[in-house]
DNA sequence: AGAGTTCTGTACTGAGTTGTCAACTACGGC
DNA sequence: GCCGTAGTTGACAACTCAGTACAGAACTCT
């Protein structure tokens, strides 16, 4: 018996993210995210909670969003396991897209994991930020590890490799991927340093 | 045949690099900069043309120190080569330092690499923190890939493995364990991620 | 010791920021 | 068709910020 919302709450926080991906946190006022987002000012304010709420809304709806994303893209069958990890890494070099359907940013640096992003300006600021950036990370890297566990099944990995251990090196390469494209260097690089990444993944003796 | 500073340019460009580091480029206002170098508003604009002035600067002054150390850190004997590559990865636990005799600041998110924060934060809006970043990053690179080689020539790392190639890697990596770091991840995981890199270098066939 | 030059710090300005508020609008039940 | 509820809007006030200008202080060379 009341007037209902006029736009869309994930469509609202894509826009948001999308924001701050590229321009930061501090550097985005709450015009930019009202123009952005196409909401007034006093919306804003009244459904999250101003632009800080957006921010830790905007994170929490990536972190759903990587949780379902990372797993799906990683699990299968036994067999292509380790294709899969090589897919996973070789999509760091164009960045996390926005959603599964729009490209990542152009700009390399606002194409960077958004949770990294705000981890590394925020950081020990803001220990909610740093809390569902945590809850990012350790999401991929269950994912991964579970993977990394699928390809040792199926003797593509040592199986004397510990996965967990494995599956945080290779988020850390990620991460580091974004980072080393941000400061301007070429694709071909990142895509040099995602297959040199890969080719060390510890194989089988022999074969 | 006039007054000369009363302050240590260094000394301010390290107190400016410490408040960036901690609170980001756009989280500083330029009363920050002139609480934490002491220096008032007037020199600052005098003597470093204000906030962006000191940023570049400060930046310069931490490329200066990077291309240094790193080469100084990894270059050596080499009988010594790999073991200083392994002391290079686990250097990145606990951050970059501010300056050789200071030690990294407590907070995590801080004691990440400078460049690396200012490119992610500023990235593509401002091409100046983008070159000074990369050029940072190159220099650590060329640094590890010397380090590499003189690896390989004491058979150490396979012969067959291109120096810069993993150099990129290595970096990749070190860059990666900052942020993984600054969202809040335990040293023993940064540890633990060091050690699985260091394990994974391609060692010559057999012994 | 004096003069000139550079450094230092504070006060000021205009632009931009945040968070709030009151009026207005739209929708669903009665 | 009216009314109450909740969403929306634009404007407002207090504040912070970057950058400038000016006046005073300090030092060196003569």
């Amino acid at each position: 018996m009341a007037r209902p919302r006029s736009f869309d709450r994930d469509h609202v926080l894509h826009a948001a993210e999308r924001q701050f991906r590229t321009t930061g946190y501090n550097g985005t006022s709450v015009d930019d995210l009202s123009a952005a987002t196409g909401l007034g000012r006093g919306s804003l304010y009244a459904a999250f909670d101003g632009k800080h709420g957006v921010l830790l809304q905007a994170m929490t709806g990536y972190f759903a969003r990587l949780g379902q994303f990372a797993p799906q893209a990683l699990a299968g069958p036994d067999e292509g396991a380790l294709e899969r990890l090589r897919r996973y890494l070789h999509r760091a070099v164009n960045g996390v897209p926005l959603a599964d359907d729009v490209p990542p940013a152009p700009d390399r640096a606002a194409a960077a994991c958004f949770a990294a992003k705000m981890a590394l300006e925020l950081g020990a600021s803001d220990p909610e930020v740093e809390r569902t950036a945590k809850a990012c990370f350790s999401a991929v890297a269950t994912a991964l590890a579970e993977c990394v566990r699928a390809a040792q099944r199926n003797g593509d990995i040592a199986p004397d490799a510990d996965p967990d251990d494995l599956a945080y090196l290779l988020l850390t390469i990620i991460r580091g991927i974004d980072v080393v494209g941000a400061a301007g260097h070429s694709p071909a690089r990142l895509t040099s340093i995602a297959e040199s990444a890969f080719a060390l993944l510890p194989r089988p003796r022999h074969r």
